[in-house]
DNA sequence: TCATTTGCATAACAGATGTTGTGGAAATGT
DNA sequence: ACATTTCCACAACATCTGTTATGCAAATGA
């Protein structure tokens, strides 16, 4: 399913993908929007709820939470194709599209809190959290679109390395004593 | 035609729009997917010979060419709403797809020569230009399409700012005299 | 001027899609 | 055990899609 893309999301596929048929569907959502907006919410669910890196606090904290997003393995690189796929039809519905801006801010707030944690642990430079974690969150966004069309060029390893490139820019902008904390 | 997405590119709209009927369109082109190609070579094109910034040199003419992906025109917003559209489209076929990865390569490409510029003049930090420009343009890609599901709370001045830390960032990243070449 | 080709409107077609019944089987309650 | 409701398969539908076929008018060339 994440081979057809957003728009291959047919009543008559999926209903294929569950054996059964429209039937079923049209009894439990009314309309496909009904159908379209519970299966980006059980994307978002699941995407949230799978087991994810949780190692360290701090600057090892945020890193992992933005790695959770990167495709590096394949679930991810489905997930991701599916993600990216359903911006088409959000970007035509201004209720879905409104949908999705929220849901992105909550990733940037999530991503707010590991940022000031950073802070307050001194690992991460001084500077408003969300201006942060929506620079970190554009970051890692494009990332997966680029990989998501070059897995070649992109492959786990580099998409690493780059996000840790980021990072260690991010710790130290402009005077400072160097401390150093990429890993990997 | 940027408010249907993708999806509602179709023969018929496409057709009315141009105050024609399927037959001009399908005598010029023999399936849609050429009418698809022919539209995304056109719309790289008109984006790339469009009016663009060109006001300096170096870490300027670096920002420059960020600065025009960005959608900080109603123009500029609808290209990129084409674009992102496209996506769905682009992720099912693998033809289109590697299409992408080409085109993107490309702007990588244009972006790296930018990137050694800046770092002949000593604006720019040492390192890979390949690097430096993957991630440039990971973080503008990404921060398109936050700006497009979020328009309020990414107005073009926060765009630029965003920008703009992004690239202090890149200036100095550890241990540096802090050249600091930020703009606006 | 006439024959031939080109350019495109019009219509028809097959396939797919969302939606709406209809009917029967299973579950549920009494 | 029976009545009633829930659940869903199946088929029909109207609509929209890309594609193909037909035909006519304008352009083109001799």
């Amino acid at each position: 399913m994440a081979a057809r893309g957003f728009t291959g999301l047919t009543l008559r596929a999926v209903a294929a993908e569950l054996d059964a048929t429209t039937g079923l569907l049209t009894h439990y959502f009314p309309t496909k929007r009904a159908l379209v907006e519970y299966a980006l919410d059980l994307l978002e669910q699941r995407t949230l709820s799978r087991p994810r890196r949780d190692s360290g606090r701090g600057m090892a904290a945020l890193r992992d939470a933005l790695l959770d997003m990167l495709p590096l393995t394949s679930e991810a690189t489905d997930s991701n194709r599916i993600w990216v796929s359903s911006w088409d039809a959000a970007l035509s519905d201004p209720a879905l599209s409104a949908d999705y801006g929220r849901k992105y801010a909550a990733s940037r707030d999530r991503l707010s809190e590991r940022v000031a944690a950073a802070q307050e642990l001194g690992e991460l430079r001084i500077g408003d959290p969300a201006e942060i974690a929506a620079g970190a969150q554009s970051f890692v966004l494009g990332l997966v679109v680029q990989a998501l069309f070059a897995p070649a060029a992109f492959p786990p390893q580099r998409q690493v390395q780059l996000l840790d490139d980021y990072l260690a820019a991010l710790v130290a902008p402009d005077r400072s004593d160097a401390r150093q904390s990429a890993q990997r």
